[in-house]
RNA sequence: GUGGACGUAGCUCAGUGGUAGAGCACCGCGUUGUGGCCGCGGCGGUCGUGGGUUCAAUCCCCAUCGUCCACCCCA
């Protein structure tokens, strides 16, 4: 027998039950990014294998053993994107759209990294991604914080969610607050886990956000990289904590939130739930004032998040969220009946095309046809019987209510759905 | 990459060293033109895969693949 071919590890499919929790999650989204003036941008998946060495920091996991990475025909080296931020930026220096003050975008999409699958992890997963370009303002910081909340209050999640806000500084100043931070935990060394000491050498404000809870008492006397702020950034920061306060956006200010990508500065923020186990991150991002000038365009700052819209989806499943249902599930008496009862039916369209209107093409008997029209829920069975069209009559069945069935003429049929679909 | 749990019908799961069951779903009959409820019948599994032990393995052992959860990492 013929092997049956699955779906690669950590990249599944998803089924009707769940995409129409999808569809709800972007139709949401998008609609509320046109209405703060963000346009849409579509980027190719694959890209330069440097664009994201030189963006994410060579030394992050997500390029040392995360990237799916592979030689090109001509041996270049491509990977799929591991994150979205890079492409955008790439996109807007090469497309000279950078060139336009204040250039807002968005886009959607997978992205991949090599992980092992586990709860909200996938190694293909989806994205929603915003990005503000060459606005220093604070007002932009706090401007895609409070449409994120907006977001959460349109798709009934506000209450599952926190905001976990924090300032990493300029580089000067996270050069100095790391090397600041590197010298204390080293005289805690003794006191840090295996994980821990190797970021100590690596990546030392990862350290951090480590989630051992036998180093949290530790980790709460280090050093605070806000306290290490010089006069700008940090009244950079109060502002935008001011601008949230002022729109009624509660926060937490978190000490700990470093982000994962070298190419954050100044403002970062995470949205979280408790909700989905392990990976409780719903919406992150923040400022790279540096990114743009890293990549040899004329420096420009940038801010923006990404949210994961599997862990969303996996969110909103648990609202009841109802499927439409179908108006109407034509059925016909025998099989030489169906091409008039789809003319009809098109009819129907015309009048209420919003509407779904289904037609049985697997025939059999009237009686499975009608175990059919139950299953799909429709609110009026069609039937279409040989005698009775021939007088130009259809018969209209109840399916969620009581009450005799109906006699209709075909012709007033359209109308008389029209009526019903209000 | 590390650790743990688990892989038996489409789905959720029972089960035994002597080659398998339930519920749900699906199909049909009970009305040769009519659903839902009920009754009856039916379809459906090389018990993840490959080895080993055994007279005999779905059950024991090993390996492998896969799934899930956690670590790591991060959306």
């Amino acid at each position: 027998m013929t092997e049956i071919i699955r779906n690669i590890r950590g990249m599944p499919d998803v089924l009707p039950e769940q995409t129409r929790y999808w569809r709800w999650l972007e139709q949401t989204a998008f609609s509320l990014l046109q209405s703060y003036g963000y346009e849409e941008l579509r980027l190719p998946v694959l890209e330069s294998t440097e664009l994201f060495t030189r963006s994410i920091g060579s030394v992050t996991d997500i390029v040392e053993k995360e990237m799916y990475t592979f030689a090109d025909r001509n041996g270049d080296s491509l990977s799929l994107r591991p994150e979205g931020t890079a492409g955008a930026v790439r996109c807007m220096i090469q497309s000279g759209l950078l060139h336009t003050p204040g250039a807002k975008v968005w886009y959607q999409g997978p992205m991949f990294r090599h992980e092992r699958p586990q709860r909200g992890r996938l190694r293909q997963f989806n994205q929603i991604g915003v990005e503000a370009f060459g606005i220093s303002e604070p007002t932009i910081d706090a401007e895609l914080i409070i449409m994120s909340q907006r977001l959460w209050q349109q798709l009934g999640l506000a209450e599952q969610t926190v905001l976990k806000l924090n300032s990493l500084g300029n580089r000067e100043e996270r050069q100095q607050y790391r090397q600041l931070l590197q010298d204390w935990l080293q005289k805690h060394q003794q006191h840090l886990d295996e994980d821990s000491q190797r970021r100590l050498l690596s990546n030392p404000l990862r350290v951090l956000d480590s989630k051992n809870p036998a180093l949290s008492d530790l980790l709460q006397e280090a050093p605070k990289l806000l306290q290490h702020l010089g006069p700008a950034s940090r009244a950079h920061y109060d502002e935008v904590c001011e601008l949230l306060t002022d729109n009624g956006i509660d926060f937490v200010q978190d000490d700990r939130l470093v982000r994962g990508l070298d190419y954050y500065s100044h403002t970062v923020f995470e949205w979280q739930t408790d909700a989905l186990g392990a990976q409780g991150t719903l919406c992150a991002g923040g400022r790279y004032d540096d990114l743009v000038a890293l990549h040899g365009a004329k420096p420009t700052p940038g801010i923006g998040f990404a949210m994961g819209e599997e862990r969303l989806v996996e969110l909103l499943q648990s609202q009841a969220h109802q499927a439409q249902q179908p108006l109407v599930y034509m059925v016909v008496q025998e099989p030489s009946l169906r091409q008039a009862a789809m003319q009809l039916l098109e009819h129907c369209r015309d009048r209420v095309p919003t509407a779904i209107l289904l037609l049985d093409h697997l025939g059999g008997s009237l009686k499975a046809q009608m175990k059919r029209a139950n299953r799909s829920q429709t609110s009026y069975a069609v039937i279409i019987g040989a005698e009775e069209y021939a007088r130009g009559e259809v018969s209209v069945r109840l399916m969620q209510q009581q009450g005799p069935q109906l006699q209709l003429s075909a012709q007033e049929l359209p109308d008389w759905l029209a009526g019903r679909n209000a």
